[in-house]
RNA sequence: GGGCCUAUGGCGCAGCAUGGAUAGCGUGUUGGACUUCUAAUCCAAAAGUCAAGGGAUCGAAGCCCUUUGGGCCCA
């Protein structure tokens, strides 16, 4: 039991006088308080002000007069404050057990959200024609984040990487290596997928502009990759192939993995299209366009002002959602599965086992990677075709909320970073663009931070090993990027800046990693096993209890998490129970007090929060280093 | 032309879903705290017409309407 024994008991107490009053109707909310005003608040008396025709004040001190005879076990006192709050006041001794003997728990802050249904996320879905970068990265923590919350929110979650490899970005590279005779083999062992997205795509996508009779050229390898047993396909699969495996040791560096890949050019050729295409004709959500500017094609009617959206041509290509229906449709299970699947060649790191669709017969084995529920991660760029999807998918599928697009700003580059990349901004801020080469990639960040922290570190420790240093940056470079992505908002953009946004100070990574270090230093100095079996009543400084009440509140913040969508909740909640850890490591010394009790209690109390912090660090992917 | 998002101390953000107490945090600025369980820390000060205007409400940063600035999508 957690902080919610006491907001469940005062609201059930609440409910009893209400329904004396015959009031019961009224939906209060019961909440942990603003510091300063006791432990928890109602609005109740707000709420029933107008119809008591009483003022809030007033009906506080009726209702915390009738509240001192009810049944509590963890409430110590009600109070009317003048403003017309209900306060409460928590029995800390016996709250406090509860909260730390929980925390103790493997099962602490699960959440039964989910009750064991099965959920489809999808993220990261990148071109494989470049290195990720920072705005992909964006995409993909939000993706695992959000994927590892409703994990602890009991969802089954499948996660999905949709890897577009017919596009015409793939067909751009293919026109460099084929026509523009660049060497299949980076020069000087660069990464494979930099190589293809600084050197081969920028050049031959700005030959292009110079010479227009190349667009003949791009059109021919578009139309061959579209034939899956043509020379220039399998020449794609190998190279969009091998982009794709730099891009997934980039997400497995930062502690993002999958559980299936699933290529475009296998679904174009499932025939998935024509068997949702049928479904969609029956149930007339298409229609054929006999006049105006769409004659000849098939079109999704827009809603009232909107307009039509065509979907296949009127000289038969489908457009580019006709890919996505499909897709969609296949990760809700609506569609038979034509897919077979078998084991991704380089094991992820982790336990998770790594999928990939295939529709060779000779790979016979089925799985089921499809949810009763999906969240498809992609900006908001995207939103107007996202919404088509959710329509229609509303429609298809009886579940309300079943599809679910979750979209976020993009991140921009600062003026100043887009000088050092070669672009005058005029002190704006700069879109990135894969095709003219503005980007600031994942593998490069990481590497600046890491030579960052492990000079710091090096500084701290100049005894630690080299070995045990690495380990230490690694955790904190990884934390420092991903705590970024998701600290703030999704519908804020994020400005990016290559000094700036990769500060170690304040609302950052390494301020809760670092607090997790003193944490350990601690328990380790100790020289004892903490455990639950001590004197609570020794915990009662203010410092102590607000991180008792912090540590307590974790599986209402996976809640909040889950039911939002909203990975910056944790983020502000792994935040604020480290500044209420270092309040109580200023205030409160924990070991040479002199006296065995409490320094007992007070190792118990640093136990939870470690045990508490590293399990909401883990929601975000960043782990916490005993040392930095 | 139509649509989506956004505006809160110098800068970056939280709070808005579900209206109610004293609008919080980081950074920057100024000053203070390492012989102490690690200073990637902590404490203090200065800094806010919550974009502007209007509306409903006993009560608005939050809800509704209008306008403006910024970003994006569609045509």
């Amino acid at each position: 039991m957690t902080f919610k024994s006491i907001l469940d008991e005062i609201e059930n107490n609440l409910k009893k006088i209400l329904f004396d009053l015959s009031m019961s109707d009224v939906e209060f909310s019961v909440e942990p308080a603003k510091p300063g005003f006791g432990d928890v608040s109602s609005n109740v008396s707000f709420l029933l002000a107008k119809s008591l025709k009483k003022s809030p004040k007033e009906i506080a001190e009726i209702l915390s007069e009738k509240y001192s005879s009810c049944t509590s076990t963890l409430v110590l006192k009600s109070d009317a404050h003048p403003s017309g709050y209900l306060n409460f006041f928590a029995n800390w001794t016996k709250l406090g057990q509860l909260i730390l003997s929980e925390s103790y728990l493997d099962t602490c802050g699960d959440v039964e959200l989910g009750n064991g249904s099965s959920i489809v996320v999808e993220h990261t879905s990148v071109n494989p024609n470049k290195a990720l970068h920072i705005g992909h990265i964006r995409n993909i923590i939000i993706g695992d984040t959000v994927s590892r919350i409703l994990g602890k929110a009991g969802y089954k979650v499948n996660v999905l990487n949709y890897i577009d490899d017919s596009g015409l970005q793939v067909a751009d590279i293919i026109v460099g290596f084929k026509h523009f005779g660049y060497a299949e083999e980076p020069p000087n062992g660069k990464k494979f997928d930099h190589y293809c997205g600084d050197d081969v795509y920028v050049k031959t996508t700005e030959k292009y502009e110079v010479d227009s009779s190349l667009e003949e050229i791009r059109k021919n390898v578009l139309k061959e990759l579209e034939d899956g047993d043509s020379e220039t396909a399998k020449f794609g699969d190998k190279i969009t192939r091998r982009v794709l495996a730099g891009q997934l040791e980039t997400c497995w560096n930062f502690g993002v993995t999958y559980d299936c890949l699933n290529f475009e050019s296998q679904i174009i050729r499932s025939g998935l299209w024509s068997e949702i295409f049928e479904k969609l004709k029956e149930m007339k959500l298409v229609e054929f366009e006999n006049e105006g500017k769409n004659a000849g094609c098939w079109v999704i009617r827009g809603d009232g002002k909107e307009e039509d959206k065509v979907i296949v041509r009127s000289n038969g290509t489908a457009t580019y959602i006709a890919k996505d229906i499909p897709y969609a449709a296949w990760k809700l299970g609506l569609l038979g599965d034509p897919f077979n699947y078998k084991k991704y060649k380089k094991p992820q790191t982790g336990n998770r086992i790594l999928w990939q669709t295939t529709l060779k017969e000779t790979a016979k084995i089925s799985k089921n990677f499809t949810g009763e529920k999906v969240v498809t991660v992609i900006d908001s760029r995207q939103a107007n075709l996202q919404k088509i999807i959710t329509v229609l998918m509303d429609k298809f599928k009886s579940v309300p909320d079943a599809y679910n697009h979750l979209g976020y700003e993009s991140v921009t580059l600062s003026s100043n970073t887009a000088k050092t990349l070669g672009l005058e901004t005029d002190g704006k801020q700069a879109q990135m663009s894969g095709r003219k080469g503005l980007y600031v990639s994942a593998d490069s960040v990481y590497d600046i931070l890491k030579e960052k922290t492990k000079e710091e570190t090096k500084k701290r420790h100049p005894e630690m090993d080299d070995s045990e240093i690495e380990i230490i940056a690694h955790s904190v470079s990884v934390g420092t990027i991903r705590y970024e992505m998701i600290k703030q908002d999704l519908d804020k953009i994020i400005t990016f800046d290559l000094t700036k946004s990769l500060s170690l100070e304040g609302d950052t990574s390494p301020y809760i990693q670092y607090t997790h270090a003193r944490a350990s230093r601690i328990l380790e100095k100790s020289g004892r096993v903490p455990t639950i079996d001590v004197d609570f009543t020794l915990l009662k400084e203010n410092s102590e209890l607000d991180l008792i009440k912090n540590i307590g509140l974790f599986n209402l913040q996976v809640r909040d998490a889950a039911n939002n969508l909203s990975p910056k909740v944790i983020a502000r909640y792994c935040y604020d129970l480290a500044v209420s850890f270092n309040s109580f490591y200023e205030k409160s010394k924990v070991l040479e007090l002199g006296d065995v009790e409490l320094e007992n209690s007070r190792l118990c109390l640093v136990n939870s929060f470690k045990i508490v912090l590293e399990k909401a660090l883990d929601l975000l992917g960043i782990q916490a280093p005993d040392r930095m």
